[in-house]
DNA sequence: TTTTCATGCAACATATAAAGTTGCATAACT
DNA sequence: AGTTATGCAACTTTATATGTTGCATGAAAA
């Protein structure tokens, strides 16, 4: 089963919008994302309902994160996604009148709902402050091993 | 994202089999699952792979499982299937050039690879036999409740 | 030995959902 | 006014899981 990659994607977007002080286009964030700036902006319209990011018309428009990183945990952007499917497996059918497939969906629930309870539990615990603050790091990091500029500039 | 059911279907599946003596046809399973006897050919064509079950052409041929309840784990199952996603979510990319995208995926690999740890460890600690006896419990419970025995017999 | 019943397998068809695309309206800045 | 951006709806494309058909193979029964 394919993954979804959305979650990982807006965080990607998000920290590159927060190394910026201006708006970025949709255009631009499509361009770093290798996809559609329309594809852009229906994902950045969820998190600008939850006040995460905002939007400008116009010349000088564009996308901003309009609150503090710090105050940003990727649980607060998992569920602008929409709280999407966090497990790639699921019961056949919920509820069933079979009590085999009863048993079996007992056993597979509890084991399923841990492992989604740890999930958001660690989303929780993680904010935009932290990622840059890892991403910010790993420049240094980069750029002291002798690399050169071109390759420290994150350019996808 | 949909979940895949192929574990929960073989899982409700394989305990029909155990409480039947005899091997039974694709044809029968497939209308206890509502589907399509290749499709039940398919997957358990998978578990006879990995020892779980066995299948007799002819008259009187069907499935059976062929090991004894107690050894074979919801893992065991979960490998025969060829292991598959446990995850709806992923990394947009693996080792990317972007240092931002490096350690986004870092944060997220970290919280994903717990959570299959997790699955998984509670795969390999339940086999079919407690489910089998969890299932027997629940038929019990369900006739001293006064109910119907039409309702008792697992249709589905 | 012929018939029947079952799996084995490959090729094809269908259904569904995610992703991408197009076109045009709306709003803001120059 | 003209340019640049988002907003939104409708449509197309692509990927993949699932379902389906047809025929070969093998085993038991008649």
């Amino acid at each position: 089963m394919k993954r979804d990659s959305r979650l990982s994607g807006v965080l990607h977007v998000l920290l590159h919008m927060a190394e910026v002080d201006a708006p970025m286009t949709s255009e631009a964030l499509a361009n770093m994302m290798k996809t559609n700036p329309v594809v852009i902006r229906r994902v950045l319209a969820g998190l600008r309902e939850h006040q995460l990011v905002c939007s400008a018309k116009g010349h000088g428009g564009g996308w901003q994160i309009c609150r503090a990183l710090d105050t940003i945990s990727l649980y607060d952007i998992y569920r602008a996604l929409d709280e999407p499917t966090l497990l790639a497996m699921g019961n056949r059918t919920e509820s069933p009148g079979c009590l085999v497939e009863a048993a079996v969906n007992d056993a597979l629930n509890q084991a399923f709902h841990d492992a989604e309870a740890l999930l958001l539990e660690r989303f929780r615990t993680v904010t935009l402050a932290q990622l840059s603050a890892d991403f910010h790091q790993r420049k240094q990091a980069h750029g002291f091993s002798g690399h050169h500029e071109h390759s420290i500039f994150p350019d996808q």
